[in-house]
DNA sequence: ACCCATGATTCAGG
DNA sequence: CCTGAATCATGGGT
């Protein structure tokens, strides 16, 4: 009984109700709540409600099957009793035979549907523990801002939403990111120095552009202030340490 | 088949 | 809570 409760009971709420996983407990705090990867999830409540509905529809059938067949055998009975008595208790007895065998069908039938959905669950957190790279765009954008930030690689809760955005992924996506960024970027800085080079240059890039639409703008005015745009060479110090 | 990069998870500390 | 660190597990290139 316990697993046809779990499957009749369970809805369509989500299978990580009872993990705990630390990643879901992440996202939703970090989303506050809102259902972030909602395109397996929808998935996966599509195909949760799917089986459902094909074990209703079964379901149905087989009652239906049990039904038809008891006035069967209830005609039969009827006739035979032309020939011979056929004591009530008799007919009773018959009844009860063929509702337990029709029961124990539908047992099955529970069985197989609950199995269903335990397949199902486990596939989805399968899924959701396999790996996707990040686009290219997006991971160009998280080191956009770790190595033009290098002297402090925090983003804010704000900052952070808004790499998300820009990224498309989620917010503890990004704090993952960084995370790892940070620790392995200090574990050994050497290999990242290029990276960090290519960074730099490519903000300084368009740092310069835009100094240049400045200038061209206002050509009379004096170009001081260059520290205030944050410009990246000088947010990383040589030997590459953070802070 | 192997190896390394990488995203996610876990756990300890503050 | 957030973070650092270690670790897991997969992706993707060779």
């Amino acid at each position: 009984m316990r697993l046809d409760n779990m499957l009749l009971a369970e809805g369509v709420s989500g299978p990580e109700k009872g993990g705990g996983s630390a990643a879901a407990a992440a996202a939703a705090a970090a989303s506050g709540g809102s259902s972030d990867n909602s395109i397996e999830h929808s998935d996966y409540r599509a195909k949760l409600t799917q089986i459902r509905q094909i074990y209703h529809t079964e379901l149905e059938k087989y009652e239906q099957a049990c039904n038809e067949f008891t006035t069967h055998v209830m005609n039969l009975l009827r006739e035979q009793s032309r020939t011979r008595p056929i004591s009530p208790k008799e007919i009773e007895r018959m009844v009860g035979i063929i509702h337990r065998k029709f029961s124990s069908i539908q047992m099955q039938l529970k069985q197989s549907t609950c199995e269903a959905v335990m397949i199902l669950r486990s596939r989805f957190l399968d899924a959701r523990r396999k790996r996707r790279n990040f686009s290219k765009q997006a991971t160009e954008i998280l080191n956009e801002y770790f190595y033009s930030h290098l002297s402090n690689p925090y983003p804010s809760e704000e900052a952070k939403e808004e790499l998300a955005k820009k990224c498309s992924i989620t917010v503890s996506q990004v704090s993952n990111w960084f995370g790892n960024k940070r620790i392995r970027y200090k574990k050994n800085i050497g290999k990242f120095q290029e990276e960090a080079n290519l960074y730099a240059a490519k903000t300084a890039v368009t740092a310069a552009h835009a100094v240049a639409a400045a200038v061209q703008n206002n050509q009379t005015n004096s170009p001081t202030t260059p520290n205030s745009g944050g410009y990246p060479a000088s947010c990383y110090q040589s030997d590459g340490r953070i802070q």
